[in-house]
DNA sequence: GTAGTGACTATAATCCAAAAGCGTCACTGG
DNA sequence: CCAGTGACGCTTTTGGATTATAGTCACTAC
């Protein structure tokens, strides 16, 4: 259900293949460690095998190769927000847990992966389709639990729903986009307590 | 009284000095004009028609010149600001026009006068005394109005004034801080209403 | 037709010596 | 004592020759 991936970014030749996955999997081993820049289209080659030409009969482009990457890295931080929602009974608490995951698993993401960490803040501020979709499936996400605490009467309901989303995506989009959670670090932890609280006063009925 | 300069970054010799001011005004002209990075102190001596080594007995360093330039020149926002909020009633409009003015004037000065803002956005990003007393500043007109409107029973005053003040500023801060607002820009048009509102019907008693 | 590659070009990263920049200090002239 | 500077050390930047890398293509082997 957290696959980012559906959004067929370049590829080429057949979609399930032994040999894309092999490709992936090196190039996750590799990025982590070394990076994207320091890794080469080679390296990855190397890794499983296969000479340099044959990757790009599976990959439009390293680039393409990375946004691959990315969207994996980016779907893990979806599936904790995911299971934390659906963990939650009250769209309120829905909320709340959906914001501090959220910034919780990106700001874990940043210390204990930064290189693929950086990945993803290249890929928000490049505007890949892979860091797009993420943040549009963070919307989503975010569309549901509003619509549910409005027909449940949680919420006010005069405001469309478009309309209140759109501004309460305004004030996470400095915690979602990857970007923008390396400046706000140091306040990532009471953040989202506070302008959750902000945001769920604002929707009082 | 919109004066940041009063935060005293290093500087040398007489406060009050016709060469200080000759440095001053040179280097704004040359950092609009060719960037900080692209301007020498040389360039600024020559300017002035004295020595380089003279320039020393005013400033600490090129740094400290860019502060004072980055001080300059965040205190027109800041001037702006306070213009609009006095010229509004109630506190509800206030801060209305406190949010839209901060992020119009903001982006004029992206527009207008890119080298300047570019230092004031590495001043942000390396935390200067510059930046933080202007965002120090913003938050105590921020404080002022908030303190009034709870004063006039506009706004609530079972939170904390501290508390309030903080999470607006939270809200606040991806337009406040010029580092920040460059990945905002998009969004500069319609944020500042609609977080206002967003803020404002959080503020209600 | 399918699986896979070596050899190639054009662009981007890297390296290193020369140049330029920052900041200091001993110094001059008055 | 005050206004002002030339020359110097140390670090950063620059330019441009060199190397490495991304991506393509014609080709082989089966």
């Amino acid at each position: 259900m957290s696959e980012i991936e559906s959004s067929i970014p370049q590829m080429r030749g057949p979609a399930d293949h032994n040999v894309r996955d092999q490709i992936v999997e090196a190039a996750e081993a590799h990025f982590s460690h070394y990076g994207y820049e320091k890794t080469t289209v080679s390296d990855l080659a190397k890794a499983i095998g296969f000479s340099k030409a044959y990757i790009y009969k599976f990959f439009d482009s390293k680039q393409a190769i990375g946004e691959a990457i990315c969207s994996k890295t980016l779907s893990t931080i979806v599936a904790a927000v995911e299971e934390a929602v659906a963990g939650a009974t009250t769209p309120t608490e829905k909320f709340r847990r959906l914001f501090k995951t959220l910034v919780a698993t990106g700001v874990s993401l940043f210390f204990n992966d930064r290189k693929l960490y950086d990945i993803a803040a290249y890929s928000a501020g490049e505007g890949w389709p892979s860091a797009q979709a993420y943040c549009e499936r963070i919307r989503q996400i975010l569309t549901e639990v509003v619509r549910e605490g409005r027909e449940s009467g949680e919420f006010e309901r005069k405001t469309p729903l478009d309309e209140t989303v759109h501004v309460i995506d305004l004030v996470m989009q400095p915690y979602v986009n990857p970007l923008l959670l390396q400046y706000n670090l140091d306040v990532a932890e009471e953040a989202p307590v506070q302008l959750a609280n902000l945001v769920l006063r604002s929707l009082a009925p």
